[in-house]
DNA sequence: GATGAATGAGCCTTCATTCAT
DNA sequence: CATGAATGAAGGCTCATTCAT
């Protein structure tokens, strides 16, 4: 039957052993985690390869993570908090709005389509089904928050006056959807191997920052007319 | 020794019975299929539990089917066909653009929100890095194939003036993710555990709908003014 | 859609642990497929029959042998290297060539009829269909390089006039067919349960040699006559 | 657990329909069971196949057979009525010993390293362990009465005076040993895929009848001397 | 009587997890 | 603490046999 990882309470907490984890272990013991469920997805991926690629013993994972499960979620959360750096600096950077928003939609559409993002995506999505938590709370601490942050940028520039938009948020997500259009799906479904090009990163987003000025734009966006 | 011992290749042809399939037969196992394919994901589903769904022996899976990945590609195309009908008809139907878009674009999230489709997509993107082609063939006959038929009719409005479009193949997927901003993500997710509402739905498609034609309308577009 | 989804060829290495396997567990693995595979043949033998007479679980097989044709040629070759110890030890020790060939024929018989090489025989005859590889193998390392070793003794007493022999392979192989008569046959095909007795041994063996002799001799051979 | 042919009292004896059987349809189906089991052994040997290969449904094949053994057991018994017609006619046809010895040999050699008696002979062997009755009967009707056929002409030139044989039973079986020298063995174990040609079927016949002759013959079969 | 679709026990193999060293 | 040999449940798949038509 299925195995969720909130259907097993997991009934006695054994060896928890909690003291003496080494960092440098555990960080290699993730960084063999990372190359195997990337190359194999989350079923395919044995904790046997992973502990080869980790080149710590079997034990030894077990000793760092409760279970394959465990291990995973650790894994998204540390490549989480190692990515979203500096996607967002763009939105603060630039007085222009149209160059801020292509420097950020690029930004993030070179992150998303890379090919971490994609394999953990994919990895996700694909048991999200039987993992349902860890669906959500990756949902929640990354796409939703983006758009969150992004809102909260442009609900600034509705203030100002250059944009007028009645859902912020709506817009937000519709502007990241623009960004990456065309170049997502195909990546996430493997019809697509590589990572778009710069050049076709740039066309997109630009695209996208037209649209989306166009959409919500007011005429003090356009600039000071005489 | 010799290293491995190669059996030799079985003279005798093997007998891939396709007479006498029993077609009720078949959409039983397929149905069964269905539920525990989208209940457990590819790998995580038996064989043993599509048998018991689908109310028949282990056996009999194998007589219709050669094995589970067949199986799976084989209900995949099923629904696939089921469900691309209509979805289109919106098109040529209204006379004017902007219902035209907005019947469209409901019905596409209807489509692609619903349980089913999101279930394929879980299952698809999951085993996309161990079966490339799967992934690439579901997206070409799935995602691309609609994007082109989109594509098609937006040229169309375009030679009769009343969009102006560069690269109508990109217009279109835009159009397409603009309608699910919002709703697609959560529910692959798994953080949206329910189709979106029709009034959700409404809201979503008439706002990727004006900004669409915001972006691309030309004033022909914006009917005769005087 | 496609007609098989290849499975990505894994990147990561399947650790074929080869480190670390205890002599003694390997021996009783081996003790343990001995008995099920002479007891019930090669299709018949289960692995989990194996595992339980070798007292060791299943999963433990496939770490010492990777399959179970691994594990049926290893034994082989194990059985083989036990016991073609000292049977051409009789070739060296006697100046009677007569003496010298009864001792040697009543090894080899004593060897072959006994209960494991006609299992072993039986085994490898059974499979040879489908595992020509391993039957030829058997044969070459078996009872062809016997001959050929017999064959080398033959040639020497040529050289030293005691015998007329015009293909001293045929010779040798002739004579090693000579010891088994009446003996062979019957075991192999189960017909006789038991090995043959002695006496009978020492019976049918001298037979051989007087008629290898009489066959082979040359005068020089009989003996200094006055 | 092991299946064997004693062991299995066959509980109720069920559907035995005998009534009605077409002699034509058997011989169909033991057609397509000789090329079936030969192609691939007892055990690999699929009653799917020697239906296909029989033209006949599975559920025929049970009609007239009560399982893959009794149909095996049939095969084996047809065949060796088939082939033993005529190989002893060599003994009584010529009246000089050595020209009789030498047709007897070089057609039983003809009949036993020809394909269909190895892979018979095979077959019987590797099931040998699991069906000793049916190893004993074939030992019996088979090679066991072919020698005791040769041992009785033996006998007879004995009492022409023209050998001088303690053991007839002995004689005979050593004389059809040594015809199949260094052909039958590699031929069993499939070491050699082609039957030996007629050049060496001759050569190796004639060595094994001149030795034979010079171990048991008498003065008097080298002919009347002055 | 003949058919062949259906059965289900059983096979080989894998792998997450444990535990003695 | 780390190790890695051992475990055993479970998976995909095959095939001898049965039975409704």
């Amino acid at each position: 039957m299925t195995k969720s990882i909130e259907a097993k309470p997991r009934p006695v907490a054994r060896n928890r052993r909690v003291a003496g984890m080494d960092p440098d272990k555990r960080r290699q013991i993730l960084d063999g985690a990372h190359a195997v469920f990337n190359a194999q997805g989350f079923d395919a991926a044995s904790m046997s390869e992973i502990a080869a690629a980790a080149g710590v013993s079997k034990g030894t994972l077990y000793v760092y993570f409760a279970d394959k499960e465990h291990l995973f979620v650790a894994l998204i959360e540390r490549e989480r908090e190692a990515q979203k750096q500096g996607v967002y600096a763009a939105l603060s950077d630039d007085p222009d709005l149209g160059h801020a928003l292509a420097s950020f939609g690029e930004g993030l559409v070179r992150l998303l389509c890379g090919d971490f993002a994609i394999s953990a995506h994919r990895i996700v999505i694909g048991v999200a089904e039987r993992m349902p938590d860890l669906g959500r709370e990756f949902y929640e601490r990354g796409p939703k928050q983006g758009a969150h942050r992004l809102s909260q940028f442009l609900a600034d520039k509705v203030k100002q006056g250059l944009l007028q938009i009645d859902d912020p948020y709506l817009a937000a997500v519709q502007f990241i959807d623009l960004c990456q259009s065309t170049m997502l799906r195909p990546r996430l479904l493997n019809a697509q191997r590589e990572p778009p090009s710069e050049k076709e990163i740039r066309r997109v987003v630009a695209s996208a920052v037209a649209m989306f000025l166009a959409g919500y734009g007011t005429k003090a966006l356009r600039g000071p007319t005489p």
